[in-house]
DNA sequence: CATCTATGTTGACACTGACAACATGCGATG
DNA sequence: CATCGCATGTTGTCAGTGTCAACATAGATG
């Protein structure tokens, strides 16, 4: 048979990072990115543990030393999406002061996640857990995007520029939404013409704006 | 060891349907039924093929009279969960006559729908599919749940009662607002307190309540 | 009654998740 | 620098799964 030559995968970033680069580079970074490549590019049905381990360059024994069990690994992938979705949502939102532009910019910037990155979005969200997933660790003074959507609507109340009264209904509006709206795009619901990037950013714009329309304070006679 | 009795299945409705009932009763039917309570009972990662098998009574390779794969088998529960849908909602939008009321009406059934069938929402929605899912057979004169909405929002601004204009953004926010609040439901990302139908449903009103509100045609100063 | 075909069974194969036992090399300790 | 321990990766194995082919049977059809 082929002696399969295995690579000795030699990363240019040696010291970069002070996490674990023992025989492999980081093998544990290695098979979260296998796993959502092989998602995205067969689909659920054809992510396998042993067929990560074969893109990873290892057995297939070997992810065990850094997973649990599959579902382990998916947890990782998880953790992955939910620290990007709110990295995206703080860059989206950031050159925005008044809190009616931030919160357009974080609808926008929520769908516009799970549109870019649907394997992270699918997994995240998804009926593939069986017991709970823990909260993603996120490094310190980084805020997590359900911290970031409650606060903008606090926000936007205190100015006086949305609906007053409890938080917790608009916050949910706002979230139902935008989780609505991506999930349509991501599953193909909207149809196969709308598969482009800009499709999408366009309808995640047009309905983010429905949403803060709604959300705004009505203006008194 | 246990001589396995193997149950007649006499079902006291022979004649009933036209459909197959050769040594089994229905065995189609039976293996819809065992796939959604196992899913269910155990979730998707316990949904097996022989599983649905054992369950149905029938040795493993059975099923591949009635189905050519699992993904098959899936897509009946899907097809079965598209026509439940639609029947509820319209069963839930029948009393009422304003095109307002029935339009929340839809919103508090699609929802609910979720609620109560979360096995057959999540297959209908989910990532399950390779190939794209068929249309579900719909019997003749009995209207889809898409078709529903948007024939109600169309007939909400013909009465001048919803916001001019396309009615194509106006049901995706519609949709896309209903099947977030139920995803999320679904999918427990509202906290494990929130389990009861009773509290869903309350939910379900204020966010519907909220959301044809915010599509109603605004009053003139 | 004879036969045909849809339905269900038996047996097999490649593949998977998971574990145990083993091998290896990095990095600390002397 | 030499040694050693432990984290990391490998080999081998097992039960369980999806799928197919060959076979068996029962209801309908003539």
């Amino acid at each position: 048979m082929a002696t399969r030559g295995r690579r000795k995968q030699a990363a240019e970033a040696p010291a970069d990072k002070d996490k674990g680069r023992y025989h492999h580079g980081d093998l544990r970074q290695a098979l979260v990115d296998a796993a959502v490549a092989l998602i995205a590019e067969e689909g659920f049905g054809a992510l396998t543990l042993r067929e990560v381990a074969r893109r990873a360059g290892v057995t297939h024994a070997a992810p065990y030393r850094h997973f649990a069990d599959k579902e382990a690994l998916l947890e990782a992938v998880a953790h992955e999406g939910f620290r990007a979705m709110a990295r995206e949502m703080r860059e989206r939102m950031a050159p925005e002061t008044g809190p009616l532009e931030r919160l357009y910019a974080a609808g926008v910037a929520y769908v516009m996640f799970a549109v870019r990155h649907p394997p992270h979005f699918r997994v995240m969200f998804g009926p593939h857990f069986t017991r709970p997933i823990s909260a993603p660790p996120e490094p310190e003074g980084e805020e997590g995007a359900f911290s970031l959507l409650v606060n903008t609507i606090k926000a936007g109340q205190a100015a006086g520029l949305l609906r007053a009264g409890e938080s917790q209904p608009l916050t949910l509006t706002a979230w139902s939404l935008v989780h609505g709206l991506a999930s349509l795009i991501v599953d193909g619901q909207l149809g196969e013409a709308l598969q482009g990037a800009a499709d999408a950013e366009a309808l995640a714009r047009v309905q983010t704006r429905l949403l803060v329309e709604g959300l705004k304070r009505p203006a008194h006679g």
